[in-house]
DNA sequence: TTAATTACAGTAATCGTTATCATTATTATA
DNA sequence: TATAATAATGATAACGATTACTGTAATTAA
């Protein structure tokens, strides 16, 4: 079972991800993280954003380009990525809506749905301005 | 603008997206073109469901594991992840429902929703049989 | 304080995907 | 038709993101 060790460079990512709200990818948490262990490597990162998935203390979200990014936002939320800027930001969808969602789309299948993603996609309001 | 050409590999693809349920990967479609174009190249595919992809004539699905399937079903539909088996399904969701999820997922975001794809999760009937 | 074990940094290996390139197939035109 | 132009192919090399390996360092338990 492998009892789990302290180390700062896991509480350094960990820390970040629960302050950030920028859905890093394992390279932007790698840069951050380098300003506090600057000889931190990359294989580090990596297998500490494995392991917080796994132990469930970060979410990690595959984005349509095809790499991931991660959250430290554990509660269900769903993402919006910006199709101008590329930017992948929360957005709220309260639990009574994502519920019935699974209810109607559990309609039409043949067998259980216990939850669902949903990735929306559009133009923030920063390129709205800006256009 | 690159004026497209006929190639039989093209429309062999193409077939092959269009008759299958199974949301292959390029490399199940690889496999299975080869049949037909036994010294067909990997690179041929990929380079074919990408730009059928681009002319829409075929859909790319990213999957939480990373990688890619593609569909050769073009009308919008949401898909069902089986977290037993791994099988990915259609899941029929009437545009009204995808419209409703939409609106209710724009009261509380200061952008512009044009679409959203859900990826639903849970146990699909086989493996329910099984159980 | 020592022994056991997990995590580390650094680096090599792996995997899916793209890019390159010389050759072949398709299309337009003479 | 025959020819010329150009897009597509197969083969292979290159690439980027992620994972695996290894010897050393840090953490924890005795």
């Amino acid at each position: 079972m492998a009892a789990l060790k302290y180390s700062r460079q896991r509480e350094s990512i960990k820390h970040y991800l629960m302050t950030t709200k920028e859905h890093p990818t394992a390279d932007m948490v790698y840069m951050h993280v380098k300003q506090d262990f600057p000889n931190i490597s990359l294989g580090t990162v990596y297998r500490n954003l494995n392991l917080l998935t796994d132990i469930g203390e970060a979410v990690k979200i595959s984005t349509p380009d095809g790499g991931y990014r991660f959250d430290g936002r554990l509660e269900p939320h769903n993402h919006f990525l910006c199709t101008k800027c590329g930017r992948l930001l929360d957005l709220e969808l309260d639990m009574k809506s994502i519920e019935e969602v699974n209810r109607l789309a559990a309609e039409n299948f043949d067998g259980i749905i216990t939850s669902s993603s949903t990735l929306f996609y559009g133009e923030c309001s920063d390129c709205i301005k800006k256009s």
